[in-house]
DNA sequence: TTATTATATGGTTAATTTCTCATATAAAGG
DNA sequence: CCTTTATATGAGAAATTAACCATATAATAA
């Protein structure tokens, strides 16, 4: 049977988190995120772009409720609010060896 | 210190993997798709699109390691590739209701 | 107060994604 | 062979996203 309007609009708003972590800009910081808090401007040192740059990826993903983010003097410190986030970089990493294995057989 | 070029270039691998899950109807194809294969004649009833655009959704997903395929006859069925994905559901629905709990508190 | 530093925001253009429609392909049936 | 059915593909318009630049804000220091 076809999907309910529910449903549709669960996938809505499962679709715009994935959307919040689909950049590798944000994957980047994610994972630069996941010891401990950083301020932007650690990020923007790691990531290497500018400062404007960051700034929008950091409140894509705040937005989405990724991130958080603290105000300390001058310093604006964010820290990762989704640590199961983390697990999917395993899946995906998963895939992309699968992927790799296929196209190496396909070769054959 | 800053991100290497090889992280970079990962980043940008996890990226296109994140990007072809992030589309509320490509998500519902794959919850649809948990539990067995399926033909595209029944995704495209389920999904209540055309067949041209779950077509298009169905060969993103192929491309990017997540669904593979396989014909029968007239009929193509496409099974999920990645069952961790749907771990990530799991991981999305906490981080809405981690969402909605702390909306609700700021309006206390 | 003025200057400086860290971060955020708004406007603009370029790039990418999405959908729709028409048409192509491929298998099966008559 | 011709027709039908299931699926895929290509082109084009509309929508969304990304990056860049300039500037705004907010905290601190002088």
């Amino acid at each position: 049977m076809a999907m309910k309007d529910k449903e549709r609009r669960r996938y809505e708003l499962q679709a715009d988190v994935l959307k919040a972590l689909a950049h590798p800009i944000r994957l980047a910081i994610i994972q630069f995120l996941s010891q401990e808090e950083k301020c932007v401007c650690d990020i923007v040192n790691y990531v290497g772009t500018s400062q404007s740059n960051i700034s929008q990826h950091l409140s894509i993903m705040k937005r989405a409720g990724i991130l958080s983010d603290r105000k300390e003097g001058l310093s604006v410190y964010y820290r990762l609010n989704m640590p199961c986030a983390l697990n999917f970089f395993q899946c995906v990493r998963e895939i992309m060896e699968t992927q790799l294995s296929e196209r190496a057989a396909a070769i054959q």
